[in-house]
DNA sequence: CAAAAAACATAGTACAAAGCTATGTTGTGT
DNA sequence: ACACAACATAGCTTTGTACTATGTTTTTTG
């Protein structure tokens, strides 16, 4: 059970974001260098996240992406939703569908539970509490170059 | 982000024994049939689960498993261990480990967060707890098709 | 207005892991 | 000795991940 590269740059995407003051720009380019991912990579968890409506970004030269909404306003758990594809710990829990199987099976009502669970662990955080913990880290000197 | 088949076995094939009558064996196959799930594959999850040493096996001919504890002593933790191989939701906080990049990630504490968070709902589950809200269904006459 | 620079979009590719099959071995009752 | 069940492992097929490559659109700048 692990979480995609996708999910894992594009939670490190959105903090580079988030360190900027409001309204700021930022490349693409200058995020992948930072975080030593590639850019046409990154383009695609940008692309993901867009329906959510939490990105700003201006085109052409001088352009770049910054936050359409403060870091205490954007919880995680549709980010992880966008990132991730899907975040249900089994198929049959799944978009809130029921399992053809359902009445027979012995777990499913395990895994319900399951999903809850982390849904509300990404509930309850948004980007500031990532913020609030990694501050210190992200406005540093150093380039990034983990996970 | 989902959980293997092999996990999603291998709970099912616990649950199996688990509605057995302490000591009494069941072969395999038996559980392979009911499960739907093929008797070779199931071998593995059985294979995997040998470590935690809540399997009896009884070779040969009137041979089977059958669980080496009580269900309510069977936490639910260590068996997703085994069965995932890893239950780490990245692998730079699989295995205790402190990954090399730990100064600069600025990621690693919410993931270590969230690690801990799925294992100690884990951990306060038993196989008694998926029994208890599920015998019903198992003690049934109808084959188990599911999940 | 042309050129450069950025976001936008999607197809394709290489590799790894998941999921499963097949085959053979070892031990134990009849 | 024979049947039967657990035990063990190698191999194969399919799927999905992670990434690259290519091209388009929009906007600023010289």
């Amino acid at each position: 059970m692990r979480f995609s590269t996708r999910t894992r740059y594009g939670l490190r995407f959105l903090l580079r974001l988030a360190v900027q003051p409001p309204g700021i720009l930022t490349e693409l380019r200058q995020i992948a260098e930072k975080e030593n991912i590639s850019c046409g990579y990154l383009e695609q968890m940008v692309h993901a996240l867009k329906p959510l409506g939490i990105l700003r970004a201006v085109r052409g030269m001088g352009g770049g992406y910054a936050l359409a909404k403060p870091p205490a306003e954007i919880p995680l758990e549709p980010v992880f939703e966008c990132l991730e594809g899907d975040l249900a710990p089994v198929a049959c829990v799944a978009g809130g569908k029921n399992c053809q199987r359902e009445c027979l099976c012995s777990t499913r009502e395990f895994w319900l539970e399951m999903d809850v669970h982390i849904r509300v662990f990404l509930k309850n955080k948004t980007l500031q509490t990532l913020l609030d913990a990694n501050q210190r880290r992200l406005t540093g000197e150093r380039t990034h170059v983990g996970l």
